[in-house]
DNA sequence: ACTAAATTGTTTAACGATAAAATGTTTATT
DNA sequence: AATAAACATTTTATCGTTAAACAATTTAGT
């Protein structure tokens, strides 16, 4: 859930932090429902991001790599991978070098319907198109990136 | 879960509003669990935002009017009243002018435990802010407000 | 008044996430 | 070899959310 102002008045950067963080967990919410919502196949946005690694990053992958990449827990990507193996839209075998590895990758159906929701979520994206200037929001990329780089790492340390 | 680099080539507006969405929902993901884990209590998001709405907005509400404004659902809504009113944090009454609406109130032991979950999370916005420079994440809010705003009327119509 | 529609709130089922425990495998130490 | 530690994944329990069904009350139309 979202947060509204807050109660940080003697600290007017807290304040801000509060705030901004505040508008970034509204538009998550909002954004990903929207997206969700325009896909196909009953896809959700966990399974349609997994689908689009291997056609962005790499061809094959293991359960963890996945899950760092995604940053959710081991257990939330064994649930979502467990899902697209359910629909034949990945393969999830045994890494022929490691026993406790798995190694996945996309099969061919998983390539077709990927490639058909990215084109149900055209639409979305135009409509967005025309009520948002995308040159100001590309501006603001690069410090949403540190940004994220920076809770990343607070994560880990200490 | 998050995106990662989409399938959107053809279309590098479209691509930066997907990055752009990504980077937003990885930082909710991260600030929000950071956040959380500074609350005292037991206290989750949703307790501490109803909890200081009290203190930021107005002095009583709806069930509903608490819903619309975080941007919930009215379920999610009783679900976190429920909660709050379990451990006293808020009372819950019948509206005396409508058989239908309740009213909520925050108890003393609410207001309590909010400041002390204020000063907890202290720390945390500390730490965030020797490491990000709050002057250009204030500088990002307005448009930052302007797409939720977007993302939100798109919602309805249509 | 009566009925139909809208409003308000709760309940239920399903989903995706986390944290922590459990299972099994590999690597390092001795 | 044997044991311990690290690693990879799955399982279980819990949480917050949505969507949809439900119950109750108020409002509007006739």
């Amino acid at each position: 859930m979202s947060k509204t102002l807050s109660s940080f008045d003697q600290e007017p950067e807290a304040e801000v932090l509060f705030s901004y963080f505040n508008e970034i967990s509204i538009i998550s919410q909002l954004s990903g429902a929207m997206f969700e919502k325009g896909l196909p196949f009953g896809l959700t946005n966990a399974q349609f991001s997994v689908l689009n690694w291997f056609i962005k990053v790499d061809s094959e992958a293991t359960p963890g790599r996945l899950a760092t990449a995604f940053q959710v827990t081991a257990g939330a990507m064994t649930n979502t991978l467990k899902k697209l193996a359910a629909k034949q839209l990945i393969k999830v075998e045994p890494d022929p070098n490691s026993g406790r590895k798995k190694r996945v990758t996309i099969t061919e159906k998983g390539r077709n319907q990927l490639e058909q929701a990215v084109l149900c979520t055209m639409p979305v994206f135009g409509e967005l198109l025309q009520l948002l200037d995308s040159a100001k929001i590309e501006k603001q990329l690069p410090l949403l990136q540190e940004i994220r780089k920076t809770l990343d790492e607070m994560r880990y340390k200490k």
